[in-house]
DNA sequence: TATTATAAGTGTATATATTACAATTCATGT
DNA sequence: ACATGAATTGTAATATATACACTTATAATA
């Protein structure tokens, strides 16, 4: 079946955004291979025939990070003729979300990876800065409207964590009252005794992100936003 | 090079949207070749080495229709192994807005097509009704933010005509006084002399998109938002 | 142990945006 | 002239978003 039509090179690359709890910053790998060797890149590889596209995805994922069961979800297909001189090859780009704390620098390098703050990022290969551009536009209209923005941050995490957090998404500030008034309005955090004093003298107290209460809201018809 | 990876087929299908001034519709086709000869489908075709991506999209689009210059957005890849029982294909789902009286009903004999209101879909083939259902979240958020629900109008529109687009894109009922207020006080209609009597006996005003009124706005800070 | 430094935490008033709601106008057909 | 039916218009009430400054807790230091 469909044999008589061509076929092409199918890749996958990842955008990875990572908080150190300072700044939101993008994975990159150096190139160790042609073309472009030597050269910032974001990570990928090619489809299998084993695999589905977003299990490609989470594969490529993982032999960079090492990590499993992270937020994932696919930008766009990138097709230009040009776009890799190598080459014919479709692109499908997924974005990733991760506390870049997690990330394992063992593997790191072996890859030659590195993070970038999003406003001083390296020049990338072939089209993969029109990509990462497109993926923070995405990040912050999904920021907006689903609580995807935990995937960024530990576990448990404080108040100003989180709106430091926000604020480097939205590249703008929130006045504090006015964001604790509202993200603990919806009810969806629960409030831990522990503090973390890394920050301060005071310490600010440790949050979780419910799920379940989420969840219950939503089906009550609640919407959240940022 | 890349000559050790496999390769794929790759296809476009297109999520034509269409509104005849009374409901919002979803351009089928019925399949005149296997796999799922005489089922509903999506129209569809495979990416030629000679085009981008994006410019297979526009000739499936044009295949179809006839029409050139039209709204079309990448949706995004599908790429499941198990998707087209008759052979690996990656699709890359484009949705497209027109204005369904600009239809052309000759070609749409060729091609036994046949538009279908979205609450009464007919069973499609493969995974064309997921592509459906996301296109129809994204056409949501899209037109809350962003003036393209024009598209899916003629050039010259009256405001219960734009009404009803939005309220059968979202599904629910706005109030007549503060529909209007809102739309016109973005200030990016002309309001024209002109009245449109099919509607009515007292005929309503025709008004026009303006885009570049639009643009200007942008560049002020504004943000068109249902 | 008193003092200081620093970030965490808290409440209210104002402005803005959204929502709810009903009568009048216009053109045509009877 | 009258009836019909959709188009058009404004205001008050409510909800949401914004602006803004002091107190508290703790650890380091004097």
């Amino acid at each position: 079946m469909y044999r008589k039509n061509k076929k092409f090179h199918v890749a996958v690359d990842c955008i990875i955004f990572g908080f150190d709890r300072q700044e939101l910053k993008l994975l990159c790998i150096k190139r160790d291979f042609e073309p472009e060797k030597g050269r910032w890149s974001l990570m990928g590889g090619f489809l299998k025939e084993s695999e589905d596209i977003d299990q490609a995805a989470e594969r490529v994922l993982y032999q960079l990070t090492g990590l499993e069961h992270i937020y994932l979800e696919q930008l766009q297909a990138y097709g230009k003729r040009e776009r890799d001189p190598a080459g014919r090859v479709i692109s499908i780009a997924y974005y990733a979300l991760i506390d870049s704390v997690r990330f394992d620098k063992q593997i790191s390098r072996t890859y030659d990876a590195s993070w970038f703050s999003l406003d001083h990022l390296p020049d990338l290969v072939f089209d993969h800065r029109v990509m990462v551009d497109k993926a923070i536009r995405r990040l912050q209209r999904r920021c907006r409207t689903q609580p995807i923005g935990f995937e960024l941050l530990p576990e448990k995490f404080t108040l100003p964590q989180l709106q430091l957090l926000y604020e480097e998404i939205f590249g703008r500030a929130f006045d504090k009252r006015n964001f604790r008034k509202k993200i603990l309005a919806m009810g969806i955090l629960n409030k831990l005794e522990e503090k973390d004093k890394e920050g301060s003298r005071k310490g600010a107290y440790l949050y979780q992100f419910d799920k379940d209460k989420y969840d219950a809201m939503m089906n009550n018809g609640f919407n959240f936003e940022i």
